[in-house]
DNA sequence: TTGAAAGCGTTACCAT
DNA sequence: ATGGTAACGCTTTCAA
């Protein structure tokens, strides 16, 4: 069934179903009606494809995600649950494609094929191709995070180089003097994830600043890997009495290592990080951490991505969320200083 | 640019593109050629929504999940994210559409505007008007667990009943006599959840057969509601030594609440279930556990849906699976028979 | 207020 | 082995 088809059963032409369903030009109230209930007794819908053929739009936007080598963590999940959700507020779907550093294979198909409107960009960085070849081609695209240079493009982004260094003030304030950096693991700093770098200049930065001795570490996603960096910790320096943390996926084991070595939190050791709130909840004691608004985040992204749809030629926007230290029950002060 | 400039450029009918690209008839090498480069050239591809409407495939699948106000589980994330992967193997793309109980709004517009050539329904209820609905229509469709009569239907699902009866089981073999089950929150039963159905009638009669005394809980999936049941489980028995739990957002939840009470995992209470194997080892000691083969799970609902989609007249499909426990580190022998 | 018809960019059938 | 052309189902301009 299609629209001639209800054109014909309503007794109008096709142009006249097609103007009755938009709105783009006024419609007799008895013809809009007739239309109308031929529509529901045979409950048609447009053509999605034909429809995007003819108008040059597909109401669907793109989300770009690491591909599943890597680990995905719960604060990605609450993402992708709150870009979905905004985007259908918005009517618009939402076409996954995995992609990994290069503008490779799935997403070209995305933009040369012309199946999405625009895209959102996870896990930028510092230096993204995806997102030059994506200012180039003046594509509408929202990042979250931002490069190295962000000024032309459009983004929202954590603050994390601010939110290690509320971590590492909180902690200094406690009384820590010896304090870890565990970071997401090797793979992801040399292709030069924004995160992981900013987080990691701004743990270094205010460290020195507070003139703190620190030591730093890569660490793989997943909890066996938290364990084992733990126990690295300890072993290279013993005096360690807390760290901070970018990865979510090694928290539990992170929390596992510290029971194991008998370190109690917070009483021995405090713990702090950059952590969806919902994941610091999950672990015992629950971690006082700066809480990654994810579905802030997947919401403003969507806002910004539809407005740039609609308007291909204004100034790029952005949004910077510095969200503050929750605190919850897995720092304290230093061993010693009580 | 389309198919007629790159047609005009090599000299050729815009049909002879069309099969130099598909291979559907033979085209000479020497124009293939010649063909090939001026698209290399020009980075031609060809639009997706012209070639939908044009041979009736979009060449994407619907992954239908539950709307964002249930939480998300990690083993959602898993699943979603093997679905990606091996839609991609097949070049298929995945549109996401999120769909509360009734065919909603969005699930709708999947199927009606022709949006996918085939869906796969998460989250199953044993009464699903979803199901019927595409079962009417004899739409491609693979649903992630089984309906009350699910014999008409392609699906893959775990054997919850299996599932929980084993963790029952175990149980019973080192002792326990008093067990809890933690199940998921109330309006998922209500709604007729599949996984929370089976999985309490596997727990409930294997208890029964093995003559343990039980009692049966619904919890949000938060680790606070976690916790606040954990705290009920012991207020209303102070004697039971065990529990088995099909809420993996409520894991964290449930061992605070037992590291709050002062029972220590596995010595004085064991705790098992079903959950994905990857959040079964973020909490400490780590979970003994029927995995969720989330991973597995994902590229057998795609294999299946890519072969019904080739064959529509084919017979219904299946896969039942019933992954092993994974002895890790929470359960022991029961209290006082060590 | 409405209708006719020309696209949109492919694919696939019918010729040659 | 190749070209011409009619779909595919919609939107939108042009006319009336």
């Amino acid at each position: 069934m299609n629209i001639g088809e209800i054109a014909r059963r309503a007794g109008v032409s096709r142009s006249t179903v097609s103007y009755a369903l938009s709105g783009k030009r006024s419609v007799s109230e008895e013809t809009r009606r007739r239309v109308q209930q031929v529509i529901d007794e045979l409950g048609y819908r447009p053509n999605a494809s034909a429809r995007a053929l003819a108008n040059g739009r597909t109401n669907t936007i793109g989300l770009v995600f690491p591909p599943a080598g890597n680990h995905y963590t719960g604060m990605q999940l609450d993402f992708i649950g709150s870009v979905v959700e905004a985007a259908a507020a918005h009517d618009y779907d939402v076409l996954l494609s995995p992609s990994g550093a290069d503008s490779d294979r799935s997403f070209q198909r995305l933009l040369a094929e012309r199946r999405v409107d625009g895209a959102i960009l996870m896990e930028i960085r510092l230096q993204d191709d995806r997102v030059d070849h994506l200012g180039e081609e003046n594509f509408p695209a929202v990042c979250i995070g931002r490069t190295a240079q962000p000024e032309g493009s459009w983004w929202v982004g954590l603050d994390h180089t601010a939110l290690t260094a509320a971590c590492v003030s909180h902690l200094a304030d406690l009384g820590h003097r010896r304090i870890a950096f565990v970071n997401r693991p090797e793979h992801l700093l040399r292709a030069g994830y924004e995160s992981a770098h900013r987080g990691l200049d701004g743990f270094t930065e205010a460290a020195a600043e507070r003139g703190l001795t620190v030591r730093t570490y890569r660490c793989g996603d997943d909890a066996p890997a938290g364990q084992e960096c733990l126990e690295r910790i300890l072993r290279e320096d013993p005096d360690t009495t807390a760290l901070v943390t970018l990865n979510e996926a090694a928290l539990g084991g992170l929390y596992r290592g510290l029971a194991m070595a008998g370190r109690q939190i917070p009483r021995d050791f405090s713990v702090t990080g950059v952590v969806a709130g919902r994941w610091a909840e999950t672990v015992t004691p629950p971690l006082t951490a700066a809480d990654v608004p994810a579905e802030q985040l997947g919401r403003l992204a969507v806002e910004l991505l539809v407005e740039r749809i609609g308007h291909p030629d204004a100034a790029p926007r952005h949004h910077l969320l510095t969200p503050p230290i929750s605190l919850r029950a897995s720092t304290g002060p230093a061993p010693g200083r009580r």
